[in-house]
DNA sequence: CGCTGTGTTGATAATGGTCAATTCTCGTGG
DNA sequence: CCACGAGAATTGACCATTATCAACACAGCG
């Protein structure tokens, strides 16, 4: 309802890598036709399933994750609103972990045969997930960094800087503050940390002045602060690609 | 020079993904022409270069990495004989983490054009590569819950695991022992912890009799019992994808 | 009003990091 | 053949971070 406004989310995700024409746009915004809503924790797909539709996110945080034989879970990746879980279009490959929500979600799901259609037909769409497809692989190894050589502390600010800049793209979080209905325990099954401790390292950030979290809603009362202590550089998240044509204003001196 | 008796290991690898015809295998072939050597520790590429070759690995171990400002080195990926550092076609996008050599390389250098070239030319290999790639990043959200959810002991032997399963689909690990000249300097650095703590728990999988490694082999003693401690399932690494045609043989019965 | 899930706290223990010294290995030159 | 030196592996002592367990507070909701 809000989303009719300002266009569908993955539009203004996408219009921010490629120059989409307005039949793009139509196509795009036609995708969030049949979306239905999802309550938070809902189980979408299974690990080593099949699967037969994207799911494009119009509302809400959906994740991938892996639960482990001795109980713990890992989430891997964050889909926010914009994002979208792709199929893959020459093989069937079984997944390799599992899809679900994190909080109440409104999904489209793409069936497979709509979603090749959209691909082949729309080359600037196409062209703009592919990259979409290279900072997710992006984001992942900046995650392996993260959980293999930062602090609890660290982890934490470089998690809520990601995710500043993931939700500013499509204009849901503001300057310095989103909203943020995410549980401990999921912050902890994706830190790779204990909710306890989950807990603590909030309080450290609140104590040290740099957030402030309380109802559903986080502000970043100092992004520098929060920024040096994650050593956070957003540059995988926005690849400044080489202009694909240098406009006339781009001469060089002498 | 070994090679020549057993084929490129690029080709070996993308052959267990499709099948190749002969054209295809020469060009794969033709590709190690250019290979050069490089000695252990090299760095290749920088983060935010915009790389003009794809890299095939003949020989040796490298890697991704990334060095933060605190000093600390994250790998995030391993580069075996038969894995290629490839380019994306429709960006020129700034790397987001650097490329260097483990250990002493045979490398070969695919410039950009003669990269594009083979993907146009030969739909086979660019399908193989593209299953190429989904494992690649099943790989990375694997590394992901590694690094996330699993203590010291477990990392390393999730570690193992997996390069023996790599390793074997080029041929280069018997059934349970291979060649695995690795630091464990880079050993910390691939599994975030520090070099002291790998030494104590390689000690600890020698030990408990799970593994022996001297010189530079390692010899899976009792593979059951290493894969049950890292709880490793290995089905991220060999997409067992819906076949492509039934063959007449695949008759089901009744 | 009393669930139920979430957040918070304290006490205690395990895991893993740091520092510094020592040994081992192996290639190089005498 | 041996001495040497550099990098790698190993060890011990000590400390920091983080997990675990258990109790309690708090909020939203039927």
């Amino acid at each position: 309802m809000i989303e009719s406004e300002s266009g569908n989310p993955l539009r203004r995700k996408l219009a921010a890598h490629v120059e989409l024409t307005s039949g793009d746009v139509r196509e795009l915004d036609g995708l969030a036709a049949g979306a239905r809503r999802y309550p938070a924790q809902t189980p979408l797909l299974h690990q080593s399933d099949i699967p037969e539709s994207a799911i494009l996110v119009l509302d809400g945080f959906a994740c991938r994750y892996k639960f482990l034989p001795n109980g713990r879970r890992q989430i891997t990746a964050y889909l926010l609103p914009g994002d979208l879980f792709e199929l893959d279009l020459d093989f069937r490959l079984p997944l390799d972990c599992a899809l679900g929500t994190l909080t109440a979600c409104r999904l489209a799901l793409i069936p497979r045969p709509e979603y090749e259609d959209l691909i082949r037909r729309r080359p600037r769409i196409a062209r703009a997930l592919q990259m979409a497809r290279l900072t997710e692989a992006a984001t992942l190894r900046e995650w392996i960094t993260n959980l293999g050589s930062r602090s609890g502390p660290e982890r934490l600010a470089h998690f809520l800087c990601e995710m500043l800049l993931r939700l500013r793209t499509t204009g849901l979080a503001s300057e310095n503050q989103y909203s943020f209905p995410i549980t401990q325990a999921d912050l902890a099954d994706t830190l790779g940390m204990s909710c306890v401790h989950v807990n603590r390292v909030l309080q450290k950030l609140r104590r040290d002045g740099l957030i402030e979290l309380s109802g559903r809603r986080l502000t970043i009362l100092r992004p520098e602060g929060l920024k040096s202590l994650a050593e956070y550089d957003g540059s995988y998240l926005k690849p400044a690609a080489t202009p694909l044509r240098p406009s006339s204003s781009d001469r060089p001196a002498a």
